[in-house]
DNA sequence: GGAACCTCATTGTTCTGATCTTTCTCGAAG
DNA sequence: CTTCGAGAAAGATCAGAACAATGAGGTTCC
């Protein structure tokens, strides 16, 4: 992990620590224990704790030291914890609970795209579809996935609203997962038609249309829902 | 605001101030500046600098200083962020947002309650719902209003999805916000049959009716999305 | 004249040691 | 057994110092 900080290197450790369930909720620590266990000063040790505290990963009281909170009450929006629990063998979990979430989040983001976004946003839409096709007929998967990826971020970009834009780095982790869960015939070759009939749907202003589109898109991914 | 430790009243203070767009992306302060602006020591002042950058709404940087981001790179899922926001002039965007977000979010998390919710979860659900009718039909707006939010709440909880899960508490703040827009006829009549469907759906077990009860249930919010 | 290089002031980063405040524990008094 | 007070533990805050990166501005060399 980078660490151009020793605030951000010990944060990473702590936090991967806390994830990864080496230190269970519950678990006691004293700033002195992290002062010593990372040999660090009060001040970076304090500082890591802090922004712990900030994500509610642990509470901090005076007299009993810190405490591991239980996950339920994590910020699990962040980048740092998901990132941490991809990084973890709670991986396959963490990308569940992001497909479920593209599942809600992604055609009300087209329906809302269709309704706000931009000329350039529109003409950056079908350059991706547009890619999407090329390369995904000249089997170059990278590109694709590339291309894929830039599909659903301008989507999200699109929508206008900033808690749907939030999700775009996410969700291009989930995509960029899935080809290598080692479909044969990747990509699947419905997928593309998908996608241009979003784009198709955005372009033109119909935005039940561009929502069923991105339904339909991932109607393969609902499909699986029920098998978890 | 609450304040029970020195960083966490300059946090706020500055959190609002940022927000509030008092000081606007791009401007640059530095730590002698927060610890002059707020009477604080330097180490108060890193660690509210430090948790504002694990909000990314400031980047920190030797020789420079502290400068605040565009608001586009913000955590806008945490919980403070969202308060800060709501505190501020840019209430009605946080409210219409966070609306946006539930018309995706709540129509799936109640497929998947259907599918994952526990015994106890479903009775609870149930007794919910027989609330809404009750304190509905019974003119008491504001238990009502509790036993709406406890649903909602059953249902994000019961999806067994923590992302889903920790949406429950700004999603309460949207419908604790929605009966002040002072419908005259508050609750709508056919609302309470609406939640009752999605409750009989999760608790018979149908993923598929249980979504589109949720869908039918936020379709007056949908209604007003062309609008904005 | 311009581009590469050097110097230095500025500002965050880290460390240290001390003091204050809260809060739990334990023992003594009633 | 209950109540209350003294002490200890741990975080919270402050102050001062040394360190390190980095950008601005001047200097030197084509």
């Amino acid at each position: 992990m980078s660490a151009s900080t020793l605030h951000s290197a010990v944060l990473d450790a702590l936090g991967s620590d806390i994830v990864s369930g080496e230190l269970p909720a519950g678990s006691v620590l004293t700033l002195e224990n992290l002062q010593q266990r990372y040999s660090v000063s009060r001040g970076v040790a304090r500082e890591c704790m802090r922004i712990l505290e900030s994500l509610r990963m642990i509470t901090s009281q005076r007299r009993t030291g810190i405490c591991i909170s239980p996950e339920r009450q994590w910020n699990v929006y962040d980048t740092r914890v998901i990132r941490w629990r991809l990084d973890s063998r709670h991986r396959a979990a963490q990308l569940r609970s992001l497909t479920e979430l593209r599942l809600g989040i992604e055609p009300i983001a087209a329906h809302l795209a269709t309704l706000r976004a931009s000329a350039d946003e529109r003409a950056t839409l079908r350059a991706a579809a547009e890619d999407m096709r090329r390369y995904g007929t000249t089997h170059r998967p990278m590109r694709y996935l590339a291309a894929d990826i830039e599909f659903h971020r301008i989507i999200l970009a699109a929508s206008g609203n900033e808690m749907y834009t939030a999700l775009a780095d996410p969700i291009a982790e989930v995509l960029r997962e899935s080809p290598t869960h080692g479909r044969s015939d990747y990509p699947v070759p419905e997928t593309i038609g998908y996608h241009e009939a979003v784009m198709e749907a955005v372009c033109t202003g119909d935005p039940d249309a561009a929502e069923r589109a991105m339904t339909t898109l991932l109607s393969d991914v609902r499909g699986a829902l029920r098998l978890i």
